[in-house]
DNA sequence: CTATAGTGAGAATGACCATTCTCACTATAG
DNA sequence: CTATAGTGAGAATGGTCATTCTCACTATAG
């Protein structure tokens, strides 16, 4: 009940957190031990058990984070090419395109842990369908302001490809499917001028 | 040696891939037990062993197996759409879409299978990859039939959207991702005129 | 100083699973 | 009939976890 304690626990939750990025998307759910977290963050199994009741709950309280940073990143890679003068709707595909270019890659890690049928439980999938309308609204709202036709439309349609673009650079180890998918993308664009 | 064992072993193989079929994809591969595959076929253990030396050769099998059910299953119903004067490309993504709406659906084998990583090596990557090379390649044969200009870019976009669409209605447990991605396909169809 | 609450290390427990092994049985070759 | 190869049933083995528990230690309240 001390101050410390409540200091500790803060900064222990966030390795474990820094530790659950790492090696969750990397390795999947089943390929990481609570051992394992607990190698890599130095947080003991004790006090791990103290701050995540469950294996369940770290996965849960990882895939929460996942989804902030996740869309943090998207949306500042975003950002940062429609100041350079780019259409904000095809920049996606080029941020999409240099994570699947970097080492490690391995598709979206919702898409993969909803695949992960021992590990994930109607939670799990709640965080996980949660992410994806998250990611559709937020390009049904880039379509809204670069003032095309049916914004909604065109924004799911731009999430089916980003989605399509991932699992196929994923499984063809191959940033061409990406490129196939701006190329959709800009057709679409164009016809919703 | 007696030729009524090459026989058993032939049906027993078939039994053993049928119940693969059926539990692997319902399950994940990490979700069955070899012991559940023996319930289900009704094969022994030890002639399961006998026929697949592992659950690693099973797996290979069975996503053998899957890439070519799954193919004729595919170009079946795009061809019986063709025969009913519809527009073959598009036809792909009714197809998806009644799969998709049927119970137990989980999305493309393939890519879960892919984001097992406790259960796949890289023979299964290999397979996996191929039979999405395979897909793609038949649908830019599509294309090409068509008349479409730059068929195989075509192709390759269609497919994108068919990879994002079933990923997309698995994790939003909705057809509404495949619905957006046919409206996309119609798009670039006319834009391929 | 001394009792106490919290902690790290890591051992113990209980499940689960791939794979192998045992044993009793059957059908067939001879 | 009798020795043999193959089989089913299912037990045994060995390994991997998630989760819990033990024990010795530390720092602090009093």
């Amino acid at each position: 009940m001390s101050p410390a304690a409540t200091f500790d626990d803060v900064s222990a939750r966030a390795a474990v957190l820094r530790s659950a990025a790492a090696v969750f998307y990397a390795r999947g759910i089943a390929g990481v031990g609570m051992v394992d977290i607990r190698d890599d963050s130095g947080v003991s199994l004790r006090r791990l058990y103290g701050l995540y009741p469950s294996k369940r709950d770290l996965v849960a309280a990882w895939l929460t984070a996942r989804h902030t940073t996740w869309m943090a990143w998207f949306e500042g890679a975003i950002e940062r090419s429609r100041a350079a003068g780019e259409e904000p709707l095809l920049a996606a595909f080029d941020a999409i395109a240099e994570w699947a270019a970097s080492p490690g890659y391995r598709g979206c890690a919702f898409v993969n842990s909803a695949a992960e049928t021992t590990e994930i439980d109607e939670t799990h999938r709640r965080i996980v369908a949660s992410h994806k309308e998250g990611m559709l609204e937020y390009l049904g709202a880039l379509a809204s302001a670069g003032g095309y036709a049916r914004p909604d439309r065109l924004g799911r349609m731009i999430g089916v490809l980003l989605d399509g673009a991932m699992a196929e650079a994923a499984v063809l180890s191959s940033v061409e499917p990406i490129a196939a998918a701006r190329d959709a993308a800009s057709l679409l664009l164009a016809a919703s001028r």
